[in-house]
RNA sequence: GGGGGAUUUCCCGAGUGGUCAAAGGGGGCAGACUGUAAAUCUGUUGUCACUGACUUCGGAGGUUCGAAUCCUCCAUCCCCCA
């Protein structure tokens, strides 16, 4: 499922392919999230237009609302939401951390009280992996265990085995003619740990390996130094996918270490918050400074936000017309498909390094 | 003509003797957001020489150690009776 088109000359960048039932995606790639089966406020031929190859939802979510078998009833997840092409599902683990405050954690599973009637949800591994087949995604993510950073030793190195524990578990109850599963490594910021989970990991040999409980807490140094320690003991011939990072240069930094998937909020949330993301930096769309800038937002971006004025956008979110929301998660999210084409014909030019440093300084 | 009620910081509005530069909204300004409980949240919003001082609660005067708060007159607006 994963091929390696070209290893960068001077970095661990590389360019490769991953190949599902619905689809090949190019690499390095960025996913938007749509956890409820939607990239918020964006229709499927705008998301297609950025440049998006794949998306990622919510096994948690979708499960708790509308429930996995209405989602299957409906045409699984691909023909409900209407997106034909690669679909991952996260497990819910990101929930683990996310909703913590509602959230039972034992070695059999975690035990969520729903945020939206309070029921009582449970949800051990082997449910999981269950309801992402019934989801019927692309690939599937292994519940793994995230905490929050920074931490103590004994609590990361509890979920860090835990994770191994339930990869195996996930692994075994896997039952799906297409879905791929996908491992986590846990350990935090520790070297020894995150070695441990990756070796375990790569023994049970996974179709794809993530790297998880990154950008909860961390600096962003502490981030790439994870990455620095964690990205070699993972094979080579299988997909690397960082999850939940991140900012343009976060992800800049993972593909220089070798990191092949990434996944983010920021694009589509930042967006709805009125933040821009440029070549020259974030806009705050919201500043006075904006509110006659007859410029787009970035000159020569194809997107529909950028045939605006800066001062029209600003107009929008002080109006609070929904426009501009969805505006600036177009804008955001074709800015970041774009870095990502860059990145990838950097990667097969040798040059990526070179493109990097430029990106870095801007 | 007589009686009653109002006038508060950009707006609305609370505040009836000191703990009031004055609650709470709104608006403004700024910031945050990293596998989405988020079209959300946070800070700030009289001036300055800013751990202090000064100016401010329709206007002027007065009572008091002390007034946005009490008294007098004036201005403007609203309601009721003629």
């Amino acid at each position: 499922m994963y091929t390696l088109l070209h290893q960068d000359a001077h970095s661990n960048a590389r360019r490769g392919q991953l190949e599902t039932a619905h689809g090949t995606v190019q690499l390095p790639a960025f996913m938007p999230v749509g956890t409820l089966g939607t990239v918020k406020g964006v229709e499927l031929n705008q998301l297609e237009q950025t440049g998006t190859e794949m998306i990622l939802a919510n096994t948690y979510h979708l499960s708790l609302r509308p429930g996995e078998e209405v989602v299957r009833d409906l045409g699984g997840l691909h023909g409900f939401c209407g997106w034909n092409k690669p679909i991952l599902t996260d497990s819910g683990g990101f929930q683990i951390f996310s909703l913590a405050k509602l959230m039972k954690i034992d070695d059999n599973g975690a035990i969520f009280r729903s945020h939206i009637d309070g029921a009582k949800i449970e949800l051990p591994p082997e449910r999981s992996v269950k309801i992402q087949e019934v989801l019927g995604s692309d690939i599937a993510m292994v519940l793994d265990h995230v905490v929050a950073l920074p931490n103590n030793r004994s609590t990361l190195e509890d979920a860090m085995y835990r994770t191994i524990r339930w990869a195996k578990r996930c692994r075994d109850a896997a039952d799906h003619p297409y879905q791929k599963q996908f491992a986590i490594v846990q350990g935090g910021l520790d070297p020894e740990l995150r070695r441990i989970c990756a070796e375990s990991l790569a023994e049970l040999d996974f179709p794809g390996y993530a790297i998880g409980g990154l950008s909860v807490g961390e600096t962003p140094q502490e981030m790439y130094d994870a990455l620095d320690f964690t990205l070699p003991y993972l094979p080579q011939n299988k997909p690397r996918y960082l999850m939940g990072v991140g900012k343009p240069e976060d992800i800049l930094n993972g593909i220089l270490r070798g990191v092949d998937l990434f996944d983010c909020v920021m694009p589509t949330r930042n967006g709805r918050n009125a933040q821009a993301f440029t070549d020259s930096g974030a806009i705050r769309l919201r500043n006075a400074q904006y509110q006659r800038d007859d410029r787009p937002l970035e000159e020569g971006c194809p997107c529909p936000a950028c045939r605006r004025s800066r001062g029209y956008l600003r107009h929008l979110f002080i109006a609070e017309e929904m426009l501009g929301p969805i505006l600036l998660t177009i804008h955001n999210l074709t800015y970041y498909q774009r870095l990502m084409t860059k990145a990838r014909q950097a990667i097969e030019q040798n040059r990526f390094v070179e493109f990097y440093n430029k990106q870095i300084m801007s």
